[in-house]
DNA sequence: TTGACATGCAAGACGTTACTTGCATATTAT
DNA sequence: ATAATATGCAAGTAACGTCTTGCATGTCAA
């Protein structure tokens, strides 16, 4: 059901500025076009474009067309994959009992 | 008390494979010197300095010098930082209500 | 249909990154 | 003191990443 993901392209994707600041905009406001994204960008709407294809390929953005236009979702599943078996994998000893119990009760549903 | 750290360092560190792969030797061995670490990378030695250099840049590497070796730690605080700061409030709301209640267990020192 | 709008594709410029090679310095052991 | 060990410094190279410019395609409105 999940699929795997390379790691290395979720962190690649991370580590531009810009690009955070787009996960940042789709935050505030999920279904933007293209051309909304742009004016909070100091670049071309190319540069943007780019950007936001390696988004896409870490799957943390999803885009559906309409019309002519295309819209940008954010997809937040790979950020906690990242927690998941990275972040929480490091963590000192007393935080990693509160990630686990976090986990736990993930599990259940609540 | 607590440092405040340029997000993009933080990232660009963890962007690199190799680098990630010297965090996770770390982690499952702290206090290596740089030759026990350049054991397990297929690189020249100078090149795991460079990467060790940005990981301490980082501040998730701390080295301490002993005689002619130098023994490195690893520091998991700015890891736990980019969850606080990217990776929580991304969370969708179900998964982001169980991270307040990590986080308030936390304050109270469990 | 015509023009305006929204986006796509591709090649090039340019700085950055990851890695190397070669030499230098400092520490320990005999 | 000498040799082996452990690391440091610096310059060079090849590949990569970011951004641009120029043109093409597809959609909508009048």
């Amino acid at each position: 059901m999940t699929e795997r993901h390379d790691p290395d392209v979720l962190f690649k994707a991370l580590a531009d500025p810009s690009r955070r600041k787009l996960l940042d905009l789709l935050h505030a406001h999920d279904g933007r076009t293209l051309n909304d994204l742009c004016e909070h960008l100091d670049m071309t709407r190319q540069g943007v474009t780019q950007h936001l294809d390696l988004l896409e390929a870490a799957n943390l953005v999803a885009t559906v067309r309409r019309g002519r236009e295309k819209l940008h979702f954010l997809n937040p599943v790979p950020l906690q994959e990242i927690y998941e078996r990275w972040i929480a994998k490091f963590e000192k000893p007393r935080l990693k009992a509160l990630g686990d119990l976090k986990r736990r009760l993930e599990k259940t549903n609540v």
